[in-house]
DNA sequence: ATCGACGTTGTTTCC
DNA sequence: GGGAAACAACGTCGA
């Protein structure tokens, strides 16, 4: 039997459960060497797009990792420096068999990994990759719908419904699963190897905002049983239902978890259909099944299209001519708009690194399409450095959702950043938790203090653009403005069509006989030749 | 081919 | 206060 000295690679995936690319590094392994990569120069760097509160998160899963390895007289080992250098070094000097690690879909990894693959290959070095951070495999769903991603959810949900149940998750292993492999550390492993603090990453660690959502596995396990105990809450989850601005979360919050892999999205998905079993429970999209579902549409939608998290060269993406305000996006960016129901949201965002789905489209609308007209890319941005699960797919097709730029079209529904809290929200507690200068304005002129008398805002102490600011844009004015311009979008996109028509191998004769026909048949035509 | 139904989560007004 | 219609009207899918 061969004896291997195997390097597993965490980088998603912060799990012992459900890993079946590290039970495969411990298969007769006399020697496992877990590693994380992780580059001190990235994260000091200015384009870092890591916010403080996603680094502890980070720091705190792999210390948590460790602290399970060590139960299995294993070790983690946090590697400085660049994958394929590091890479090299460490299988010569621990003499590795074989590398395995979790698959990684996201175009950026899958470069990096096809690099280490082949440098693997010429130190013939065995790799094991798994997947298994998604329920299905992105390329059997593409394969499945006729080679192309499904692009609306419905037709993403025939397609999983062909594919059946994902996988069951696997057990995380145990010492007698082992079978006596371990690892071997030195002397100065701490120094060496050891979970860095957020001082050696050049963090400040006060900082931090309030730890809500302590980062790891032991953590993701004890949210998800918290959960689970609540069959009627599960049963009965309807997304849309739930609040964006209720003082605790009115979701599960296991999101940053999946984002990491610190939870199997498996062993939730079949957790969940072990509980619907025999009871009446709500379905895709609104149901818990379906919120897992939608980040799997998102990822295998990512996984094909080129530029996914950019306007321009990105298929899905409609082409519409925002523009640029750094003032307006830095005062978005740091609650600062004057509309307290959107402040709140950016404040809870940027001090907690987590906000309700229906913030994000409350924020997102007033970025975009609603009121300030600036691009989802930097709204996309902004979430990707303050979100702890900022999630590359996740993250840029929602904000292209939000944005009306792909999957979703009625740019005519903009959500009111006055009226939209008010429904789940009517006393405006929220506001006054996030933003103080105004909480002691009526309910009635919280969610818009600039219509308060000035008397009022006197005896609130807080007077508009003194205290607190006033409102960046009318809403009323702002959106319908922008609807308009994301009418014309629309009809420059269609109109564009047209052309391309004409320009691709149509006689003269054609693109004349054509251009009579209305516009409608002629779009129906055009798609017929190409 | 054309038309109608539908789309996870809108707002305002009117009764 | 709860429900329905008006608002102005998108793309996608399938019969």
């Amino acid at each position: 039997m061969t004896q291997h000295r195997s390097i597993h690679w965490f980088r998603k995936g912060l799990r012992l459960h459900d890993n079946p690319a590290f039970i495969k590094a411990c298969e007769q392994a006399s020697e496992i060497y877990p590693i994380f990569i992780l580059d001190p120069w990235f994260a000091k760097s200015a384009n870092c797009r890591v916010g403080i509160n996603r680094w502890r998160f980070l720091l705190q899963a792999l210390r948590d990792l460790d602290n399970s390895l060590k139960t299995l007289n294993l070790r983690l080992f946090v590697v400085r420096g660049n994958p394929n250098t590091e890479l090299e070094n460490l299988c010569q000097r621990w003499k590795i068999s074989r590398l395995t690690f979790e698959v990684d879909t996201e175009p950026y990894a899958v470069k990096r990994d096809e690099e280490v693959e082949r440098q693997m290959g010429e130190m013939g070095i065995e790799v094991i990759k798994s997947l298994s951070h998604t329920l299905f495999e992105p390329q059997r769903v593409i394969k499945v719908n006729g080679g192309s991603a499904p692009l609306t959810y419905q037709r993403f949900q025939t397609i999983a419904s062909k594919l059946g149940p994902p996988p069951k998750p696997l057990d995380a292993p145990t010492l007698e699963s082992l079978l006596g492999c371990k690892t071997l550390i030195s002397d100065n492993h701490e120094k060496e190897f050891g979970v860095p603090t957020l001082t050696e990453l050049g963090k400040d660690p006060k900082s931090c905002g309030p730890l809500l959502y302590p980062g790891g596995e032991k953590e993701a396990l004890e949210r998800m049983e918290r959960q689970l105990k609540k069959t009627n809450w599960i049963c009965s989850f309807e997304k849309p239902q739930t609040s964006p601005n209720s003082l605790t979360p009115s979701t599960t919050v296991l999101s940053p978890y999946l984002k990491f892999g610190c939870l199997s999205s498996r062993l939730f998905y079949h957790q969940l259909a072990d509980m619907y079993k025999g009871k009446k429970h709500s379905q895709p999209p609104v149901s818990l099944h379906g919120q897992l579902l939608w980040r799997e549409f998102f990822y295998t939608v990512a996984s094909v299209t080129p530029n996914f998290d950019k306007m321009e060269g990105n298929p899905v993406c409609r082409q519409i001519p925002w523009q640029s305000n750094p003032d307006h996006l830095e005062k978005w960016a740091n609650g600062q708009t004057g509309f307290p129901f959107i402040d709140a949201i950016m404040r809870q965002l940027r001090q907690e690194g987590w906000i309700h789905h229906l913030a994000r489209h409350a924020v997102a609308c007033f970025l975009t399409r609603g009121d300030l007209w600036i691009s989802w890319e930097e709204g996309m941005t902004v979430f990707e450095e303050l979100l702890l699960d900022a999630d590359w797919s996740l993250n840029a097709a929602n904000w292209m959702w939000l944005s009306a730029s792909a999957f979703f079209h009625q740019y005519f529904r903009v959500y009111s950043p006055i009226a939209f809290g008010k429904k789940t929200d009517p006393n405006g507690d929220y506001i006054r938790k996030y933003v103080p200068e105004v909480k002691k304005f009526p309910s009635k002129y919280i969610f818009e203090p600039w219509t308060a008398p000035l008397s009022m805002q006197q005896t609130a102490g807080c007077v508009l653009g003194k205290d607190y600011p006033k409102p960046l844009v009318d809403h009323s004015v702002a959106s319908k403005a922008n609807i308009s311009k994301m009418a014309a979008a629309y009809n420059a996109a269609k109109k564009d069509k047209l052309n391309n028509a004409s320009q691709n191998g149509m006689t003269a004769q054609n693109g004349k006989k054509r251009k009579q026909n209305k516009k409608d048949g002629l779009v129906q035509k055009k798609l017929k030749f190409t």
